[in-house]
DNA sequence: CATCATTGGAAACAATTGTTTGAATGTTCC
DNA sequence: GGAACATTCAAACAATTGTTTCCAATGATG
């Protein structure tokens, strides 16, 4: 028989599955320690707390994330030693960065519907953990999407970023409804590597737009 | 002094602005009633359960929007008597028709929040009840965009609308966080009028990117 | 006047929550 | 072996949850 894993991993592999299937406040200790089959005080005893372990959960693919990324962009930059990278370079890297580390593990769509989680639920100790501990590494990425995309508004680039960033992470968080969708009424079976192929386009195009005609003067208030 | 909103109104009124900052699970029934200064008996007197509630804030933007939306489109159809409807007056009408409902009530912030929270939050009756009440609507919708974008494969069309539901949905659900960092970083206030102009060459541009590579063939099972 | 739906208040309900405790067990190292 | 430490376990904790009930007051409708 397979020889168990601890106690940590168990906890952490059933708590990243119920969350990004229930979400966090909707999941209970005993809910992931029941199946898990840990005891509920191992929780506690090894995380803490829950919100810890929610943090922990993050950690476990952010951490290897930035590691490969900041590898990967350091690889691209030294390519086009001082140069500009293309648009179409730097997206395709994050791509290939985001897929890598989960595949590892088979638990891409977990992963994301935990990203989707981490931005829609309120949560407010995520957003400030993962601004806080990952913050810079994507400081770095917009700031090498600036150098290709000189002719956007710095504010028109910040806006459009976060457009995409929604299009990935609510296609992905939200891939098991609308691939079963696809599936019924297209007969055609996506993998998360043909949504990748079918963004590409969308979000290079979606960066390059025309600009959006001028905002209409405001009026003074009266 | 002005006249109190009866029980009803003030618990929907509430229970939208509580949900919409904290997520369902999150907001309790106590907060609820006592924010909104009545009796905790009354949301299980008036709604039946929690869960009804939820539906009933729901129901009261959709419901209005269904009704102007479809007007809208009839309106639209009519004017092209028979012909194609073009893309952008079709994205155009569906913004206008989203931003008038909460217009009336100055709360499109927060409904917008609640999308995004319908679509995150696994609430698993949320969803089942908007896509039975409301889903004719979608259907409808996309039809004429299927006749407006006839070139675009019908399973391209299909993901590249949900792209972009996910961009217009995870921008404005997260436009507090957003809109203060864009402000703080840009000097910029951004007003949702201000986002739905720089939505429209992106949302356009996006559906008409060029057809992604096709998918390479799949090498069969060893 | 009588009837009935609506409000308010307080209390209790049973269930579930995250967390803590203290004893039992296992592991490690001298 | 024995001391020191780490882990596991069952049980209990205090707090909060959605829901129900009972009673009194109110206001509109017939």
């Amino acid at each position: 028989m397979a020889q168990q894993p601890d106690t940590v991993t168990r906890i952490l592999d059933t708590a990243e599955v119920l969350f990004a299937e229930r979400g966090f406040a909707e999941t209970s200790l005993r809910n992931i320690t029941s199946k898990a089959k840990v005891n509920l005080a191992a929780v506690n005893y090894h995380f803490g707390s829950k919100k810890s372990l929610i943090q922990a959960v993050f950690a476990r693919y952010l951490d290897p994330f930035t590691v490969r990324f900041h590898a990967a962009l350091d690889e691209l930059e030294a390519d086009h030693a001082g140069g500009v990278i293309p648009l179409e370079e730097l997206l395709e890297t994050m791509a290939r960065s985001v897929l890598e580390v989960p595949a590892e593990r088979n638990s891409l769509k977990g992963f994301m519907r935990l990203l989707g989680l981490a931005y829609s639920q309120a949560q407010g100790h995520l957003r400030r953990y993962i601004q806080e501990e990952y913050g810079s590494v994507f400081t770095r990425f917009t700031e090498l999407v600036r150098r290709a995309t000189p002719e956007l508004p710095d504010a028109e680039r910040f806006w459009r970023l976060h457009f995409m960033l929604g299009t990935v992470i609510f296609t992905l968080s939200g891939l098991d409804a609308l691939r079963d969708i696809a599936e019924k009424d297209y007969g055609e079976h996506v993998s998360v590597r043909d949504l990748v192929r079918r963004l590409r386009p969308v979000v290079v195009a979606a960066m390059n737009a025309p600009l959006p005609e001028p905002a209409p003067a405001r009026r003074e208030a009266g």
